[in-house]
DNA sequence: TTTAATATTTGACTTTCGTCAATTATTAAT
DNA sequence: ATTAATAATTGACGAAAGTCAAATATTAAA
């Protein structure tokens, strides 16, 4: 692979200080390609034969177990998603699939443990990853056990409405179904969580949310550096 | 630090392949403590200043928030723990006070830094290490939102019956206060929980748990080996 | 041991959240 | 634009889990 593409993965915190020439032997044996919307990219008990970087799209993880499904996190551009099966050769533990038209490229999991055998600058930007995303794991988990699914969501418009640049009024970036989902509980819960939200400063109309006053919903919501990644 | 204790850790999958000297090097650094039970070693939030290993005792990792305290996990002698966040220099985002009495290994973050950068043999192991406790929060994240406490306690019996050596009785490793907070649930509903489990094949006398039936158990508690690390 | 402190259990009750079914919106397809 | 399919909301209800207080056990201390 070349071009922007290669640039914009060249630019990713996991390849920046990575050799030119230990990159280009990696891309020459990856490859492109492009999904629909909901197809499924990898299962989960799957032993890991690529690692997957979301150039262009969304892609869901999600795992399932007896009826239930949860989303554990949903990977935007550009980044890639499981490097820690791929680093461990373990057994996949959570599926993805592309939620949008998606473009991914696929890094077979060989040039990834070779180019971590060649330089050092690349292990240590696995490690930096890694270090990330137990982090990210251990917020998420605290969030979990520490919240209601009203705080949960208070929180998650407050880290969403800054992200998207700390304008009033935005769209959620996927549908409620995938973000109750994310946030550990049903779409009808999610439903009524929302109407509640409106007496702390939040109004849903559709898919927009306009956060009228920041203020009384950081004062339900209790924003924590600790949890939030803020 | 020399002696049994010092090849104790040496044997640990963290620094088994990890040159001699520049191990000696690391251990020359750090030291040793014991410590009475419920003491207070790490503050979530602190920057991290040391690796710490637990040679001996049990080791409580927990978080607090708004009025809520939750255990993630408690640790066993022989293991490291809070790698992450001494790898990137970054706020703990777990709290840790000992259990029982302690002997504390501490290893100054510069050793360790030091060492990662001098032993590729170690970075390998740092990646291991990192990539594991990444995918062990990954499941317990699991384990929180597609269970109930009910079938969270039943697959926690099943798991601490198979590493107590699968003898049909053992007693609880810690108190049932940790216990259910490790499990995210009340010590009110715990103890509700364990006489559910009286029609599941589980007898709880004290602090004593037979499994009388394993079937009945696993065919309630389903465990998953995405999830329960079997 | 006997007492005091702490941990656990139980009861009564509330809150949170899930389920199922019926509507109502929204989106996609003809 | 109309229809069909899908998504989201709402109501009615039940199940799961939390809270508070009191009663019992258990453990630690005198």
């Amino acid at each position: 692979m070349r071009g922007p593409d290669a640039d914009a993965v060249k630019n990713l915190d996991l390849f920046a200080a990575m050799p030119e020439t230990q990159f280009d032997l990696m891309m020459q044996a990856s490859f492109l390609q492009r999904f629909p919307p909901h197809v499924v990219l990898i299962d989960e008990g799957d032993i890991p034969d690529f690692l997957h970087v979301v150039l262009e799209g969304a892609v869901d993880l999600f795992t399932q177990h007896d009826e239930m499904e949860s989303t554990v996190m949903v990977v935007r551009p550009v980044r890639a998603f499981i490097l820690a099966a791929v680093m461990s050769d373990q057994p996949y533990l959570k599926s993805a699939r592309t939620l949008e038209n998606s473009r991914i490229l696929m890094i077979p999991v060989k040039s990834v443990q070779a180019a971590f055998e060649a330089s050092p600058e690349f292990a240590r930007a696995v490690v930096r990853e890694l270090a990330g995303a137990y982090r990210t794991m251990t917020r998420e988990l605290k969030n979990q056990k520490l919240r209601t699914s009203l705080e949960r969501l208070a929180n998650w418009i407050i880290r969403t409405h800054a992200r998207m640049g700390g304008t009033d009024s935005f769209n959620l970036p996927y549908d409620k179904r995938t973000l109750a989902s994310r946030l550990g509980m049903t779409p009808e819960n999610l439903s009524r969580t929302f109407s509640q939200l409106a007496q702390h400063g939040v109004a849903i109309r559709g898919r927009t949310i306009e956060v009228r006053d920041l203020n009384t919903l950081i004062n339900l919501a209790h924003p924590n550096p600790l949890i939030d990644d803020i």
